[in-house]
DNA sequence: CCAAAAGTGTTGGTTTTACACCCATGG
DNA sequence: CCATGGGTGTAAAACCAACACTTTTGG
């Protein structure tokens, strides 16, 4: 084989970051998604996401969407994959590196102004969407349950202090099965993450739980073997 | 917080892919680096790459530059990450997807034009490089060990028929570590991903070993605990 | 018969799984 | 005293880690 000089129409596409906003709400795992106003796709609901300014970061212009939509900063954010098939927008080329956050509670949300409205949806009954956009979601999904298992990523999706159950029962959530509870809590507290405040829960009706922290909130890769239910 | 709505400079920057080509040979893990000959980094050592065709898809163009320098098609591929930060590329804003892909021998090379010239070097000791490829190539060894562990990746650095100890030796030079021969044999043929040909290796000068060839050449991913050495 | 690498099992320790009852509180 | 979820241990099975000698071939 000879090298042939290549040459034809390098071109210039459009980039864009969408971002899939996870959290755990009544006992789901939920997304954000904005219902499009614009002619392409008017009335299916998206992923939110934007273009990315010049010489913003792609991490930027995903957490200043999220912050756009909702109000947070300083979220969780992981690149997720990017696609760029070359239909996958009928208007043009645009290649989307897509995002994903960890949010742990419902914020007041912020429409922007193209978006006709915004909703969260149980990640397991999503609507009819725009684009390759079911892919993105549910690579997304694919990876938020791998790294359940394998980091402290799931700290992201609790509030400072929690108890055992209520992380038992994110766990349970977003890997759709139930965990023996003793054999759970024995595990969890073998890998050190979290630490007993000497606090209890106030104001249930039952025997008050115990409130746990995540001993740092910075992101910790396990063990391979450690943290499989 | 009111939704400002989101408007400056929304730019066209350029598309690249970039491709990390892992080999194996003289007991090294090995990549492939180009020295450019362009203006820019003119005399360093960069991560073989180029531009993005219209209407082509993403591991298309990563498929087309591996087989411009190679002459390999049909090669396993995989979507690395995405790299784009504002001032990667001092000639403007250049995003660069990046693709790794594995080969199971070095083939002959034919260096792009704009190339100086093209070379195999141990991953573990690499020369200056240009833009910000040791971030890149370092994400790329990551994840290589990474998906040894828990997937039959291994298989597209090995000829169609091989060795166990061959097998094994892939595993310790990517991994970094000796394996116990004997716990190693266990748990491989635990998996099945490899079946017994019949045959045994001939030419060699001490006992004969049998060759083995792996079940399928999809990409299986194990279960998480399986292939932990 | 020598050199070289191939091939092969056992044991002890650790981890995982399965499983059920009593406890503390508020009403 | 009832309802509710909180909190706790044990035993069997599976898995992992450490370890050394015999076999087959070519020269």
């Amino acid at each position: 084989m000879k090298t042939k000089k290549h040459n034809p129409k390098p071109e210039k596409p459009s980039i864009a970051v969408d971002i899939i906003i996870f959290v755990i709400n009544d006992n789901e795992l939920k997304i954000l998604l904005i219902k499009r106003g614009s002619k392409t796709f008017k009335g299916r609901w998206a992923l939110p996401g934007g273009r990315v300014d010049k010489d913003e970061a792609l991490k930027d212009a995903a957490a200043r969407e999220l912050e756009e939509e909702t109000g947070l900063k300083n979220i969780y954010l992981e690149q997720l994959y990017t696609f760029g098939a070359p239909f996958r927008d009928p208007r043009g080329r645009v290649i989307s590196i897509a995002y994903f956050a960890l949010i742990n509670q419902k914020p007041k949300l912020f429409p922007a102004t193209d978006a006709a409205d915004a909703q969260w949806f149980v990640v397991k009954k999503l609507p009819r969407l725009a684009f390759d956009h079911e892919i993105i979601i549910s690579t997304a999904v694919e990876r938020l349950r791998w790294k359940l298992e394998y980091t402290n990523i799931v700290a992201n999706f609790l509030p400072k202090y929690f108890t055992l159950s209520e992380l038992q029962d994110v766990y349970e959530i977003i890997l759709g099965k139930k965990i023996d509870k003793r054999n759970f809590r024995k595990k969890l507290l073998s890998l050190n993450l979290i630490q007993s405040t000497r606090k209890k829960k106030q104001g249930v009706t039952y025997r008050p739980p115990q409130l746990w922290r995540f001993v740092t909130s910075k992101h910790i890769i396990l063990n391979k073997r450690d943290l499989v239910f």
